[in-house]
DNA sequence: AAGCTAAGCGTTTTT
DNA sequence: CGCTTAGCTT
């Protein structure tokens, strides 16, 4: 190196450069993007920045890779280099590939990056968002789910793990898993039905996240007769996954922990592909995830996690707050950044959510401020029932548009899907777009299982479960007693229900049946000769054409027979988009595409509709305003909040998760009676409610305090739409309306139009209905005819 | 095997 | 309330 040059002066100029790029970060958001070696926890606060630190933090690395921190100088800088440097320090133009060269200290290829989030939502973000800052750099990086992630791993390598999987398996959801335990351990009948999904599915879960096998349950089980019966079934049931070629959720996990274990050189071949490792909302991890990121992080140790203890709020699903508390125990010369700064909400907002949490005992402690205003105060309403505190939801949202505001800045939150429908309906009823993101998707629906039951066992013969939800959809003379039949030949030779079928014509049993068996198994073997080839949407249509599944419809010819062929359609348009955007399509990769997207990820914040979600869905996301619907004891927190002190603190943490989704303006809501589950019931106001100082909130009282009448009470004559994934066409009723005209719809029946304004493509009405009374309606979603 | 009716039952949050 | 299932009939 020539003698001119300054070590020092270059080392330090190298920081300043990095630091200005950088610059409008702050202080703690910066120290975190720059500590780009060694294990690091970045606590923050909801509104913090979290995305950006992450994504800056990356690109950091990607670009200068351990510059900062580093005193290495190389050789041959020059005199002119240094001055090139100055220079674009001066202008602030970062982009040059020769600074990036003069700078970076071993930068990782892109591919040296695995970020894992929990959903794929998330993922894509962040995949997005590194695209949008690296270009194609950011090609190869994973950013992944964990669930996704293990699948990837263990679709390459899963057989080496010597248990008869092979790289075919089935994801098994919920429900599959229910039939499964439900079809191989009809002995354990406790007489209650929920048993098997409330009890026994759960208690396995938690021993499949501590990574203990069936073996190493029972032994950890001890003398408990209860969980010893628990130990049996789960025995039972992890062999029937296992000859069925089909994993459950927490088995993706457990697996790929366990093949890192029994092929070292798989878990070696990631930990030196992945030299930088990110996981995101880190207090939702659970043991096994633990287990697998410190497997993966082990040799690099660059690893580094991004949470909020008082954002925990998957317990009920094994995450343990103590990965992040133990975070610095666990992982040797771990540094840890606090974010506090919010960037999101007002100061009211803001100070109600730390209010409500400091009520927490278990917790780090953070105190979230802001320099933004302090803004509106909290509006809190009460109401006689859930029907009333829906239409003041609808009301105060039609006057929000009206003045200026759009659809989609509201957001509506909820404790359980189960409240929607209310709220739902006063949507329908003043017309107002809105959009549902709930835990049933479109896969969820009865047809569309169906329908992937067929792929299922197309992809996977040995799929037992699906085989036999299918074999009789639609009815082709193979009843309970074929099928029993069949089920105990299979286990009694050890061989598979699809393999009986199959070989039907050498089993005496089935000398008549096979006349029905045949047709069928020669369907799925054409089916698996055009899986090879054809593309997934066309396999998915030939499926329903050729399985009749379709013609079983159309002869059924009801209003719900074609909604369902319309369903049918929808899905395999999305089998369509699946082979367009897929870098190689195939069925495996869209079976599990299925089994791992929930209604969040296909969520699309683009539309002018109204959001309605639970707060669960809603983490993550911020709203402008956002509505929080049913705050009364016993909804939420919910009935075994006074039960369990540990479940009324996650509920806690629901509420501020909650409150910090918005913006600029909250309104929370409750009703003293509210129809639940086919009766009513009487709640008081929550107490979530009342840790909210007085002085932040603005309440109105909007009971009636003798007899309840309430006009909501009229029952809407419409089914309000399911789902949503297709919003109301907007276009449908382009007609238009004047001052005078007079107006049917199809609950209110006539009226007279008072006002039109319009409204962003679409026309706000005012009408005054002869029996309802006045009401705001947008014309394109209220279905109004003229006269 | 299939289709019908009556009865019963669970209801938090989800990858 | 809405959905599943048991049990009966054809």
């Amino acid at each position: 190196m020539p003698e001119s040059i300054d070590k020092s002066g270059f080392i330090s100029l190298r920081k300043k450069i990095i630091e200005s790029e950088f610059s409008r970060m702050n202080d703690r958001q910066k120290e975190a993007v720059f500590t780009t070696e060694g294990p690091l926890l970045v606590l923050a606060g909801a509104g913090s920045g979290k995305t950006t630190v992450l994504v800056n933090r990356i690109a950091c690395i990607l670009k200068y890779g351990s510059a900062y921190q580093s005193s290495f100088v190389p050789d041959n800088i020059t005199a002119e280099d240094i001055g090139y440097l100055e220079k674009c320090l001066k202008d602030k133009d970062f982009s040059g590939d020769r600074l990036r060269k003069l700078l970076a200290v071993n930068p990782p290829p892109a591919w040296s990056v695995l970020a894992i989030t929990f959903t794929n939502k998330a993922a894509n973000e962040m995949k997005e968002r590194l695209e949008q800052m690296l270009g194609d750099e950011s090609q190869d990086i994973w950013a992944l789910t964990f669930h996704s992630a293990c699948a990837r791993i263990l679709r390459r390598d899963i057989d080496k793990l010597g248990l008869g999987y092979t790289r075919s398996f089935t994801i098994y959801d919920t429900d599959d898993c229910a039939r499964l335990m439900r079809e191989t351990c009809k002995n354990i009948d406790s007489g209650d039905r929920s048993f098997v999904t409330k009890t026994l599915l759960p208690t396995i879960s938690r021993a499949k996240e501590k990574n203990l096998d069936p073996v190493q349950y029972e032994k950890a089980v001890g003398n408990d007769f209860r969980l010893k019966k628990v130990a049996e079934a789960y025995y039972k049931y992890q062999d029937a996954l296992r000859r069925a070629n089909a994993l459950d959720f927490d088995d993706m996990l457990m697996l790929t922990v366990r093949l890192f274990r029994a092929a070292p050189e798989v878990l070696q071949y990631y930990q030196r592909r992945f030299k930088y490792i990110l996981v995101d909302e880190y207090q939702d991890t659970n043991n096994i995830q633990y287990q697998f990121v410190s497997m993966m992080a082990s040799v690099n140790r660059n690893l580094c996690v991004v949470g909020d203890d008082d954002q925990s709020i998957y317990k009920f699903r094994g995450a343990t707050i103590e990965n992040i508390l133990n975070f610095e125990g666990q992982f040797e010369n771990a540094r840890s950044v606090k974010l506090e700064q919010n960037y999101r909400s007002t100061s009211v907002i803001l100070d109600a959510a730390n209010a409500v949490i400091s009520n927490n005992a278990g917790r780090k402690g953070k105190t979230l401020w802001t320099s933004n205003g302090q803004g509106d105060k909290i509006d809190v309403a009460s109401f006689d029932s859930e029907l009333d505190e829906a239409q003041y939801i609808a009301d105060t949202i039609l006057d929000n548009v009206r003045n200026g505001g759009k659809f989609s800045q509201n957001a509506v939150l909820y404790r359980m899907n189960a409240q929607s429908g209310a709220i739902e309906k006063a949507f329908v009823r003043r017309g107002i777009p809105y959009r549902v993101v709930s835990g049933y998707r479109l896969i969820d629906r009865l047809e569309i299982r169906d329908l992937l039951a067929y792929l299922k066992v197309i992809n996977n013969t040995r799929d037992d479960v699906s085989l036999s939800r299918i074999i009789n959809v639609p009815k082709r003379g193979i009843g309970d007693a074929t099928v029993s039949a069949a089920q105990q030949i299979a286990a009694r030779d050890g061989v598979s229900l699809y393999d009986v079928f199959s070989s039907c014509e050498d089993i005496e049993y089935f000398s008549k049946k096979c006349v029905k068996i045949k047709p069928f198994v020669d369907f799925i073997e054409e089916m698996r000769a055009l899986s090879a080839e054809a593309p997934v949407h066309e396999l998915v249509k030939e499926v329903a054409v050729k399985s009749g599944y379709i013609a079983a419809l159309e002869a059924e010819n009801s209003g719900e027979s074609r909604e369902r062929t319309e369903n049918i359609g929808a899905f395999v348009s999305s089998a369509a988009e699946y082979d367009s955007l897929s870098d190689e399509p195939n069925l495996q990769g869209f079976l599990e595409e299925c089994a791992l997207m929930s209604d969040i990820d296909n969520y699309d914040g683009s539309a002018d509709t109204v959001t309605m979600m639970t707060i669960h869905s809603a983490k993550g996301l911020e709203f402008p305003v956002v509505f929080i619907a049913g705050m009364e004891e016993g909804v939420f927190p919910g009935q075994n909040a006074d039960f369990y002190p540990d479940e009324l603190e996650e509920e806690r943490r629901l509420a501020y998760v909650g409150i910090t989704r918005a913006k600029k303006k909250l309104n929370i809501t409750y009703a003293r009676s509210r129809m639940l589950f086919g009766s009513t019931v009487y709640h008081r106001e929550s107490r979530f409610l009342k840790e909210i100082p007085d002085e932040l909130k603005d309440e109105t009282d909007m009971r009636s305090h003798e007899t309840t009448f309430s006009m909501m009470s009229n029952k809407p004559k419409h089914k309000p739409a399911v789902d949503s994934g297709f919003s109301r066409p907007a276009a449908a009723a382009a007609q238009s309306f004047a001052i005078g005209d007079t107006v049917h719809h199809s609950t209110f029946g006539t009226g007279m139009v008072l006002s039109v304004k319009p409204m962003g493509g679409d026309t706000l009405l005012e009408i005054a209905f002869d029996k309802f009374g006045t009401k705001k309606l947008m014309a394109n979603f209220a279905r109004l005819k003229k006269d």
